[in-house]
DNA sequence: ATGCCCAGATTGTAGGACGATTTAAACAAC
DNA sequence: GTTGTTTAAATCGTCCTACAATCTGGGCAT
């Protein structure tokens, strides 16, 4: 692994795990230090976060971890909806050839146990999973590409409610069903009803 | 402009020019020279065009643009339709409140005259701003950071067919006119109905 | 309290150095 | 003549140093 990748993932990883969080800034020595590397190596990842839209520059200002006004997570969560119709769509039209459908139930089967048993770093990471199983399937290389750079963690790094967890349980259920049975317009309409669930959750508890 | 901002536009605006072309190879000592930057700087900038899908970077192979096969493009595309018919929306309900619309219809007649002299570098130039009003207008800001990164000017540059030039203008006027009645449903229809027709020129003469 | 100025911190950028890796060309073997 | 191997050049990945440009916070005068 490249050096800049060390940063690049340690903050993305980072955020997830709180050891890093929206609106906090980043000082370059700090990171340099801190993750073993150069100066340079630390700018090469701050413009690829800055790309992604994980960080903001600022120039002579430095950089700091992205925080959205709640206007702008509804407009996270309104492109979220589209990109996650389609990615349902395109995993339920894919999902005769690949031999993911196994993965598919996997996950699910982990994500269920993981919140039975309450552990939210397991579930996380067999959301993951799912996720990219999805894309998968789908085959489009754009949404490949295109899907994870979606600003979700951020929005997931600054409302913390424990209540997606279960949301997140049930709509997974439905998307795979229709995914498994390559119904592409009950796929569609259970990703985009996904994610209109989690700003139902986010705008009536808020920040 | 920072020195990583004039390699940067200075590719993607050279891929317009068709001073690049997809697939040529990028050297960091010649991009720096060329530029009148430091490699340090040269290498800020490829970190991002690789985040935007714009290069390729191979560990110790260095940088190339990036090259879309047919299955790619289509995979674009597909991304695309959702994403202009999101924009087209988005900008016909927020269409009422600013006053860009002047600014709409003067880009759009623009873009007539630059058609009717057959001055290309001005239809490109009009398009930008034809684009950047319906962002403008539609106000969503994830939207206004992930609609440019859809590699849509990689695709442009690897199927250069002049007959595109008459295919935007047709459509364009139709989403014009649909974003500024704040006909939402037919702005959404017309901005997705464009890429499909895009879609159908390029397959038909396929590169 | 308000405004100004300075020192310290941080960023922006260039350039040098050097090991690691790829690439291409020269050369040898079959 | 083709194939395989070695060698040299090119290029990348990385760190380091240096220094100007800029921001920031604190002290001082008003």
């Amino acid at each position: 692994m490249s050096a800049s990748d060390a940063v690049f993932f340690g903050i993305v990883n980072g955020l997830e795990l709180q050891k890093f969080v929206p609106a906090q800034r980043l000082v370059e020595v700090d990171l340099a230090e801190q993750f073993g590397v150069g100066r340079n190596s630390v700018r090469e990842a701050l413009q690829r976060l800055a790309a992604e839209g994980i960080v903001e520059l600022h120039r002579h200002k430095g950089a700091a971890i992205r925080s959205l006004s709640m206007q702008e997570t509804l407009d996270v969560l309104e492109v979220a909806e589209r990109m996650t119709g389609l990615l349902a769509r395109a995993a339920a039209r894919g999902a005769a050839t690949a031999g993911l459908k196994t993965i598919l139930s996997d996950s699910l089967k982990t994500l269920k146990a993981a919140d039975a048993a309450n552990d939210t770093t397991a579930f996380t990471k067999a959301r993951r999973r799912f996720y990219r199983c999805l894309l998968d399937m789908g085959g489009n290389r754009e949404l490949q590409r295109l899907f994870p750079t979606i600003q979700m963690p951020i929005v997931y790094a600054q409302y913390r409610l424990p209540a997606l967890q279960k949301i997140r349980l049930r709509d997974y259920a439905k998307i795979a069903t229709a995914v498994r049975a390559g119904r592409e317009d009950e796929a569609e309409a259970a990703g985009s009803s996904h994610v209109q669930h989690v700003r139902q959750a986010i705008v009536t508890r808020g920040s």
